[in-house]
DNA sequence: GAAAATCCTTAAATTTCTCTGAAAGGGAAA
DNA sequence: TTTCCCTTTCAGAGAAATTTAAGGATTTTC
């Protein structure tokens, strides 16, 4: 279960991160808007805890954006001041619940928990690109008849692929988002798992491949 | 069978569960609206005993507010006064069925009986699944003619495996579901109780077994 | 065309997660 | 109280995932 905190005052996002990795989930951290919109984006968060007051872009146009992009990830709205019109309005933007600072870690506990769950259960069961399906819940790699298991890693990097189909995701982005910020891998460790991925490719005899723009990053091709 | 009880009433509260317990239910607790709301929001459980008359968020509330957030569990109101207004804007609210206080425990609990079978998930007396079949009254697991007792734990771990056929089930949903938000049951509960269902599974010599998909979660499997 | 940078692949090493037997703990019934 | 059954705890073995490391392959740069 993967949190994103999009929180500028070092302090409080510090805290969140440790509350909510003392209760077994994996949290990163963006310091601005932008940052923050950025990784919301990438699809991996189960859930995005969204301060109002940001540096670039505030919280609200963050959720407008990424609902406009068609990001449904749930996002809970941190605000200073308990109005009914910033609620409102950030309900309005797209956002699922809101919380007023400050608050207890039971009470971000609980809301974190119920819109993860609520997600949870209508999270997109299956990714396709070319003759390949994802089946996340199983972790498995599937054509045809043929599937092959993949393992958390593999499935992570694989669901980024997919997410973005031909797009390139750059290995820089790719640790980012699966390794996060305070691992010490190092760009090997995506290669290997790349190369871990074409080998079940080449298993399932698949016409998708990993293509590779050098310098830049990976991207998924269907070879019609 | 979990059942919530929110009542701030301690003596009835406890009454209610003690009932409900000597009946083979699992009973938890909640004394105002709001904390009643976070539990019932929860979704684990298959019945909700909700007094109107409640500190921070009245019944009605609770209800309704569970009802905008897609929660669709079975809700019984308590109520003080017989009054058909009150009755009519309970169902109103989304609750699904209404007893005045005071009242016998068995009218308690035929409502309750009938409330979890209305919802879809269908107290079936018998769940299935490849050769196996799960008596629920019987407690009990059988394949052919040979059938091995299930304790009570047992029992509702491969109930929750059967309700969802080969779907994976997490060691966390399991924990919640089964053990229950309270409990500082961890991982290993969960694995010990697999270990022991694979045990019976064996000596009924089925088909069936349970599939691990590691970091994920438990799901049955039918080796056909 | 050679050197440098980048990427690929593989195998071993390490870490993490899971399984399971044995024993202790607890509660209800006798 | 004692007994019995269910449940939890603990710990070490086992399995699987992840990281590390090193040499080979490929592309870019000069």
């Amino acid at each position: 279960m993967r949190v994103l905190v999009v929180e500028d005052e070092l302090r409080l996002a510090e805290t969140l991160v440790e509350i909510l990795k003392e209760n077994g989930y994996t949290a990163d951290m963006a310091a601005d808007g932008d940052y923050g919109l950025d990784c919301a984006m990438s699809g991996i968060y189960d859930v995005i805890i969204l301060d109002v007051m940001l540096p670039k872009r505030d919280g609200f146009h963050v959720v407008s954006d990424m609902r406009k992009n068609k990001n449904q990830t749930p996002v809970l709205l941190l605000t200073a001041r308990d109005e009914i019109a910033d609620k409102v309005h950030g309900l309005d933007c797209g956002a699922d619940d809101y919380l007023t600072k400050p608050f207890a870690p039971e009470e971000l506990l609980a809301r974190v928990r119920a819109l993860s769950r609520r997600q949870g259960e209508v999270v997109l069961e299956e990714l396709t690109f070319g003759d390949l399906s994802l089946r996340l819940s199983a972790s498995a790699l599937c054509r045809g008849e043929k599937s092959v298991h993949l393992g958390l890693k593999e499935m992570e990097v694989m669901r980024l692929l997919m997410n973005n189909p031909g797009q390139v995701i750059t290995k820089e982005s790719l640790l980012l988002k699966i390794w996060g910020t305070e691992s010490d891998a190092e760009d090997n460790n995506v290669e290997v798992y790349i190369s871990f991925l074409r080998k079940k490719l080449q298993f399932l005899g698949s016409r998708v491949s990993i293509g590779t723009v050098r310098k830049l990053g990976y991207h998924l091709e269907d070879t019609v």
